[in-house]
DNA sequence: TACGGACGGTGAAACGTTACACCACGCACA
DNA sequence: TGTGCGTGGTGTAACGTTTCACCGTCCGTA
């Protein structure tokens, strides 16, 4: 690997001189300019990261932290911090926590010892863990606001009420929830979004809280077995949906014709399974740039502007629904 | 961040006493050893990587490159290798390359700039790209071997095997083939497993060959369409047999009532899809972790005695095959 | 008593960059 | 003639580690 020094030598000029010239400061003339970036060019030269982070205590490397990378959501999210973060010549580093509190505490330190620029992050727990203040190094938040911290999400109300407009517009009076967990916000303002936009004469029949992973409980399980008078299911997102799907399809319920279901996030396989699942879309490639380009923006000195940004949701109105 | 002079002039010692022990090095007495190592966990001290690398030229971190993160098998190697490496104490530096070998190469670019240790590299092109000699850092083939690397991945023989003889078993003398990409040895070997498992008397009515990412070409359609013969549907893998189940499910063909189908590799999806997807299971977790592992000993030094590792995998007995 | 070696420890160079202070020169201007 | 300034360029310290050569001291042995 070809140093400063080398070029230095090779040009027969001062190594602070090839420095300038490579990291285009002022104060040097048009000829050496050339001839020292030919060198360059000629031998290769790449500026060794360890070195430059030594001394100027930035690596041009993020950490992304994420909760579980088995949910469909995430490696989607991943491809687009990735691909973006690249495109910015910047390195990123990757944390799956399996959704424990204690791996992530460990990716952080591992993250913080690399001296990582900054951390893009989707925090399992529901609180902030302590170490996260004493991180010197900028945080930006995907998908789970917490106090304090920049943001970037999708307006999971605007999910909500697409989902009440059209359960009403197709008819469907009586309602079953399959929410996800509700300490969670992006699980909440789902939920919320579509109750409150739901008019007062009808009704939720019923409402069962499950895991985002998609595997039901035994108080879901009974719910879906006598699905008391709701005509439309709910679910939190495409995993609990389809999971519902199958477990209806078990018991000899036919969706749509039986039961109606909608789901949330338009992961690959609502389009593959049948019947094909309505469901809301979130901008998943456009949430995961965003929050490179903040982080960008906050590595190279700019204020963020607002704390948090907020991507607009659409349906995908698919077979799982059916008139009633 | 407390440093090793930081250490020292609290204790009272030279700088290189503190980093002999906290590199555990002999030639320093029990006592100064004790206060060191009291003294470094009070400050809370952790070795600046830029710093090591700079003088030993090693990062503890390694590169990951995969070709799509959309694909399930991806997420879930991914995670593997993460989590093993973690626990090794090793940062891992992801690379999406989209199946572009331009976005690989870039990749490598970036990733040797910052002078990762290691490369684990599951490779896009049929060929060796030229700069990957260059690369002066050891890599490990994940899933697709390549002269000259060593590779780690599943018995896809087996799985072809495994899948004629309970192709077999059940009943069927005619099958369809949907086979991956030929140049992709994962591809080209669970379909020659299976034809070669397969008995002479015994007919594969048609093949057509089309991607792994499930996207059904002209020739699949139509394939689908009329299916000949064909009473038994084998699919590169799982992805591919989920596409082909729903498009046979369009044209109001049941599975497996009138036409049965096998994937291969046991995603997630396919205990949620309906009817249940039988399948092959590979060994996901266990090759990430293995390639990691493999990837520690040549970092430590140690030759890795066989250049492939090879992973048994097995049959999952679903509901997508019936008996003929 | 003298010598060799083990033990415990130190000083300082080196890794490749960056950035700051400095310098020499030429030119305009009073 | 001297002052001031802009242009083009250099020398070098510093970042935090690791590592190598070196140095006392003490003990056992000849």
């Amino acid at each position: 690997m070809a140093t400063l020094k080398d070029i230095a030598t090779a040009v027969g000029v001062s190594v602070a001189t090839v420095s300038n010239v490579l990291n285009d400061r002022p104060n040097v003339g048009r000829v050496i300019r050339q001839k020292v970036l030919r060198a360059a060019n000629k031998m290769g030269y790449r500026p060794n990261r360890a070195a430059q982070a030594m001394r100027t205590g930035r690596t041009r490397a993020i950490g992304l932290v994420l909760p579980d990378l088995t949910n469909p959501f995430f490696p989607e999210l991943a491809q687009a911090v990735e691909n973006t973060a690249r495109s910015l010549g910047l390195l990123v580093c990757l944390v799956d926590s399996q959704g424990r509190a204690e791996g992530e505490a460990n990716g952080f330190a591992l993250l913080m010892q690399h001296a990582v620029d900054g951390i893009i992050w989707c925090p399992v727990g529901p609180r902030l863990p302590p170490y996260l203040h004493s991180a010197t190094r900028p945080v930006v938040l995907i998908d789970r606001p917490r106090p304090g911290f920049p943001v970037v999400h999708s307006d999971y109300v605007m999910g909500g009420h697409l989902l009440a407009a059209y359960a009403l517009r197709m008819g469907h009076t009586h309602v079953g929830l399959l929410s996800g967990p509700q300490n969670l916000a992006s699980a909440r303002q789902r939920r919320d979004g579509f109750v409150e936009a739901f008019p007062r004469d009808i009704k939720v029949a019923w409402e069962v809280v499950v895991g985002f992973d998609g595997v039901l409980n035994a108080a879901a399980l009974k719910a879906l077995q006598r699905r008391g008078r709701a005509t439309l299911i709910v679910a939190g997102n495409d995993l609990i949906a389809i999971s519902a799907m199958r477990c209806l399809a078990e018991a000899g319920v036919r969706v749509p014709e039986d039961v109606s279901i909608t789901g949330f996030d338009n992961i690959r396989w609502t389009d593959v399974v049948t019947p094909r699942l309505t469901t809301i879309a979130q901008p998943v490639g456009a949430i995961g740039a965003k929050a490179v380009q903040l982080m960008q923006q906050r590595l190279s000195g700019e204020k963020i502007s607002g704390q948090r940004t907020i991507f607009d949701v659409t349906l995908i109105e698919r077979d799982s629904v059916r008139r009633n």
